[in-house]
DNA sequence: CGGAAGAATATGAAATTGCATATTTCTCCC
DNA sequence: GGGAGAAATATGCAATTTCATATTCTTCCG
């Protein structure tokens, strides 16, 4: 089942072989990694970086989200987040707003130019989206999406693996 | 299906409405880092950073790769790969040995010391994977290895979208 | 042989990232 | 009303990461 490939040194570089290329992290980081390269390649094209074109796509979503909300949304740390927005604002794509209710927060809007070029680049996506999705069996891709959304339900509340519960002696 | 649930500010925050909940991209990465961050903090709780321990589940597989090697393989940029295994090595994970056959290459070894952490940690991956599987339905688990596999198969070659092909005029 | 071209790795400087913490605003309870 | 404490965001600095390029070695060909 396995293809061992034998190189010249004699070590194993097969596709599969081992423990990492069975590994279901390792998978994923890797299955993400390699889709996402043909993608992230057009957004540079488009003069953006690739965080950028991530927040433009929540905000397309939903316009105006907090920073903490878009910050979980798109899977970056919160202060990372903050220094996106700020690049973000001096090009001119968003622009913060201080919600009225709760001063504290800073809700991010898009700007029309904004708007523009994240409508674009979903369309983009989805074209690219496409191109992948064909290519796999019929119905292989709703399955893989739904498995994906499952390992994230999962995974998403899980206590850190060691972490101490609350209440519970430290030393 | 999906479930809109309004906020105060009336902004739909779902999970899944719109389009970066049903995107693949998204999907594979969300998926992928939910579900390693359990994980990671064992990592960590060990002494070892994320990228080292990428590095040494890659050498526990095959020891002694080369640079290149082990960069492609760990999906780590090579230079930033040397200056991992820098680390590594002031560590007393890995060892560095230059190849006889072409002295141009470097092969990167682990010291008793680090396939000992290693493999510790690798039977922690495989018991963190194991918990994961078995949340999912019979079977999930392996298709979605599969497709993951698929993935990386059909993405791996494909010309980053607008690349110019070899000998076509660049002008 | 000699030297041009290519491969493999390392290095330096600039940019990004993460972590701890400061700052502002809100909530709650007395 | 007036703090104490929590929440939301920003900031500063150290560490990591990237990008371009230097260095070392090998291969190929005249």
């Amino acid at each position: 089942m396995n293809t061992i490939v034998k190189k010249e040194s004699g070590i194993e570089v097969s596709g599969n072989a081992g423990f990492v290329g069975e590994y279901l992290l390792y998978l994923l980081a890797s299955a993400s990694d390699v889709a996402s390269a043909a993608f992230h390649a057009q957004v540079r094209a488009r003069g953006l970086r690739v965080p950028e074109w991530r927040i433009l796509a929540c905000l397309i979503d939903t316009d105006g989200q907090m920073v903490t909300e878009l910050a979980q949304l798109s899977l970056f740390e919160q202060s990372r987040l903050t220094k996106i927005v700020d690049q973000m604002a001096i090009k001119g794509l968003v622009k913060r707003r201080s919600d009225d209710r709760d001063r504290r927060r800073v809700r991010v809007h898009l700007t029309p130019e904004g708007r523009r070029l994240g409508e674009e680049l979903v369309e983009a996506a989805r074209r690219h989206e496409r191109t992948i999705v064909e290519q796999m069996r019929p119905g292989e891709a709703a399955l893989l999406k739904q498995a994906l959304k499952r390992i994230h339900a999962l995974c998403e509340g899980a206590a850190p693996a060691g972490a101490t519960e609350p209440g519970e002696p430290t030393s």
